[in-house]
DNA sequence: ATCAATTGCGTTATGCTATAACGTGTGCGA
DNA sequence: TCGCACACGTTATAGCATAACGCAATTGAT
């Protein structure tokens, strides 16, 4: 997917998440958007619809929270699978694709006959900095 | 770890979940335990937190859900990363455990020094009797 | 026996996450 | 000009999860 241009929330959001340097939380967004106008959750949530469709920012399913894509000038759905470390201290995201985990994974999914649509993989632990 | 006595609420939950052909939110198996004088979310939520602990419930982050243990007699802490299929239209769950999948995030996170914890391997889609 | 620590339980209140439903305005092609 | 698609704004509501309090039963040390 070719990213369009972005409407004036869809900047506001993906700047704020592009600067951050941790994952962030709808609620969060709005909060640091308010000086922008940003009044409800919608705005927030319809602006993320959008940046999630054009594939350049992830939504983190263990902690409710959003990040921008690591490999902006990729195309996260053409290469397979991203998976996500996340730091429970500092908050850091790391992310990758791994094409053995990839077909490792969608061969057991084919052999059960089970179409894949969307994928979650997210490792929570503590970083190198963070690790005592 | 090995499975302590459950205690009566916590084995009222794991009797729901254990009959459940899909995966249940906390505030649905609320409701299926007000006949037994369940009143109140944290009741519940209580439960799964043990159950969770003694690995004989999963929690499915991407759907905010819980499902029983597929492999009750084994421990699903040991045998490494627990992935699961779940279809998006009936619900249903398959759980499965790739070693080969396992090593590899393993050692990538290992070369980033990454101390993992938990993990959430998740795929939507639909099952083969869902697949038109 | 007594005390302290632990664990489970029940209740009320609250907070966080996400969407429904309605209406407005703008641009654009038929 | 009409109809449609889309972004936007607002209010209200739904759904998920935890904080904080107090009580009761258990256990284990003194
Ligand atoms: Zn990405
Ligand atoms: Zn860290
Ligand atoms: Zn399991
Ligand atoms: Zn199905």
């Amino acid at each position: 997917m070719t990213t369009p241009m972005l409407t004036k929330n869809q900047s506001l959001v993906f700047d704020i998440l592009t600067r951050a340097e941790a994952p962030l939380s709808a609620y969060t967004i709005l909060d640091k958007l308010r000086d922008q106008g940003f009044r409800a959750p919608l705005q927030v949530y319809r602006a993320l619809d959008k940046l999630l469709e054009y594939g350049v920012v992830h939504r983190l399913e263990s902690i409710n929270s959003f990040v921008a894509c690591a490999h902006p000038h990729e195309d996260c759905h053409s290469h397979g699978l991203v998976a996500f470390a996340i730091c429970e201290s500092c908050g850091q995201v790391m992310e990758f694709h791994d094409h053995e985990v990839d077909h490792r994974l969608m061969d057991w999914l084919k052999s059960q006959k089970f179409k894949a649509e969307k994928s979650t993989i997210e490792i929570r632990g503590h970083c190198a900095n963070c690790t005592a």
